[in-house]
DNA sequence: CCACCCATGTAACTAGTTACATGATTTC
DNA sequence: GAAATCATGTAACTAGTTACATGGGTGG
């Protein structure tokens, strides 16, 4: 959250602030497998969406951002399709991605909008929200199977490598998440209709 | 997610659209107890931060808006400090927010930038975060035991009324998301130490 | 030849953050 | 009379979203 850079840009000088992580998770991501930023995209969907989504638009304004800060650069690839460029992460790319993990940070919010339907309802009467609650159940449930499946498929090894460890640890902490908020909305659901 | 208005604003044509939740947040403590931009941003730093935040900037910008569109009103106080308006939900606001309760919604997403630096350790080698993981153990284990206060203090009665169990089932959401994280911190730093 | 996926991008917005600014009232 | 708190706001940014646009390659 400090500001540790300064720039011209027109007549205006501002400062850039690096707590920003998008361009982290896009560097690790590139370390991990040089790619186009469509593919990007495509994986950013898979392996980070447990706990984050970004849009194609946003991962290409950020490979141009670190593209402009030598991060990465790009070059067109000659077999891929007309104009396809493939990123490659630069040691000052490395370099940042360490200086930002050794940086402290805060732990992040739930902001969950079913919690602010349920301060309304407390507020202005009944509005109905065990439908919607049941709804979000079935989406956890969903998650949580799916977590479940790549935990058995992925990390059943007898001696995992450290990578494997860690990639472990972060599918926990998702699996922890579903389960947490499936065993809410049960407890929810239970108060809800023995209150109606 | 839909776009359910448009309005020309200059000669450009562009859509509003009605899935924000600041608004939401702020009717329905303002139908709690009518109050000043300054109250209600001190409030919402006190109930709703289990997993919101907002500044008091946010807050005055979508006042503005709201009272623009005839969801609450405003009145500066006789008695208060110079400048001090009282801002008050009317019934196009009451109505808002039954609206926006029985629509859908996605689960909010759980955004952790640990999660992120456990990627980059696995991606470029031990990056040393088992110090920010105890550092945040410690965050959350404050946490709890403010909210198991809050427990103690405010859902001990008997018979609580529909409203106070509500409020507990927002409450025992922190006090699971909490608990989660504190045993899955305990679960990286002994895998961390036992790979080091 | 048509639909679908790969691939890149612009425009224009909404949401959230940080810095700066001002002044009144209460408390010590 | 100085410091803390109450109280409102502007300016300027960064981050994230939605709509629109374009075109090539692949599979049926």
């Amino acid at each position: 959250m400090q500001s540790v850079a300064y720039k011209m840009q027109g007549n205006i000088l501002h400062f850039l602030f690096l707590a920003m992580s998008l361009q982290h998770a896009l560097l690790t991501s590139l370390i991990e497998k040089s790619s186009s930023g469509y593919e990007l995209a495509r994986r950013f969907d898979k392996s980070i969406a447990y706990f984050w989504h970004a849009t194609h638009q946003q991962i290409y304004r950020e490979l141009a951002r670190m593209e402009q800060q030598e991060w990465v650069t790009s070059s067109i690839v000659a077999g891929g399709r007309a104009g396809k460029r493939l990123f490659e992460v630069q040691p000052a790319g490395r370099e940042e991605l360490r200086r930002w993990a050794s940086e402290a940070g805060e732990p992040g919010e739930l902001r969950d909008e079913m919690m602010l339907k349920l301060r309304a309802d407390a507020a202005i009467g009944p509005l109905g929200l065990s439908d919607e609650i049941t709804r979000r159940l079935q989406l956890h449930e969903i998650k949580l199977r799916n977590y479940r499946e790549i935990e058995a498929s992925d990390f059943s090894e007898a001696k995992p490598s450290r990578e494997t460890q860690i990639r472990y640890l972060i599918l926990k902490a998702g699996i922890a998440f579903e389960e947490g908020r499936i065993t809410w909305s049960q407890d929810a659901l239970a108060t809800l209709s023995r209150m109606q």
